[in-house]
DNA sequence: CTCTATGCAAATCTTTTGCACGAAC
DNA sequence: GTTCGTGCAAAAGATTTGCATAGAG
């Protein structure tokens, strides 16, 4: 079982990109050091990528994170930032959505939250996990099956597309 | 706005993938026919996509529904399939859902029910729209969102994988 | 006869893989 | 020193596009 990570508290916050957000180093510490405990390496290409994660709230593609990271160090490749975000999936503190149309989005994990996708101008908002338990009840009395709120996206239309 | 269609009854029963249900051409030429009040043609590649697709119950991908109107038909292109999806999506026929990895999976719309898909084994199974219910309120009253439960698929995990 | 749909080939976009080298522990 | 991570190049997979032609209305 992971160990339960200490997330900023404004990681559950509604998404809306934020720039100049100060990096929590204490936070990507314990994720570089859980990379560790599993026989991982804190490399610089995986300490940029989580920063970016961190700083860059919103639901983002492999390509505009890669184009984060190389804003401060150029020589880090895609396939790197695709492979790291397979293990920081793996470890559960990414979480990876796949839209209608386009590249699949990444965005850190956070504790219970759920994401609203339009179908037609493509925004995303969140919300708290608590709405999807009449849902949970139904999946798992009917199927037997556990949902993941924080691993889909439920589609319809926003407020503005309606 | 689009007519409602009348679809077979069976359309919302759980997901099996069954051989030998007999074609419904009532329900394939009401299609067609809406095809043609936009402009659009009754082609035989549109008639054997919707053939197919009304027998082959689950969840299948463009090349597997190629591969199935191929063996009625071998000079219909993979394109084709895609196009005429992309149509039938856009009249609100078919839905599409993209799953983790692997290729898009189209299905018939029908009326209310959402998908629950298994992030371990892939399989998919079903749940009523009323499951929906709590979450399309609290999306609707803290988002001004409305949501559309058959066009995406809840993750989590099925019995079998917990 | 007109305009949409199709076949075919090629392009595009996203993601994955192989391999040799460099770096973390 | 050993093993894991990375860069680079190439492959693979899924879907889209351009264009000439066949076919539905």
């Amino acid at each position: 079982m992971l160990p339960v990570l200490a997330y900023p508290a404004w990681v559950t916050a509604k998404t809306v990109p934020v720039e100049g957000v100060p990096a929590d180093h204490g936070f990507i510490n314990q994720v570089l050091d859980l990379l560790r405990a599993r026989g991982g390496r804190a490399t610089p290409a995986r300490r940029l990528l989580l920063e970016v994660l961190v700083r860059s709230h919103g639901h983002r593609s492999a390509e505009e994170l890669a184009a984060e990271v190389h804003a401060q160090a150029p020589e880090v490749n895609l396939t790197t930032i695709y492979r790291n975000l397979d293990e920081l999936e793996r470890l559960g503190i990414v979480d990876r959505t796949r839209l209608a149309h386009g590249p699949a989005t990444f965005h850190l994990a956070s504790a219970a939250h759920g994401h609203l996708a339009c179908e037609q101008c493509g925004a995303m908002t969140e919300i708290p996990g608590e709405a999807f338990n009449q849902l949970a009840k139904a999946a798992e009395r009917l199927q037997g099956f556990v949902i993941r709120p924080s691993h889909f996206a439920v589609s319809g239309r926003c407020v503005d597309c309606q």
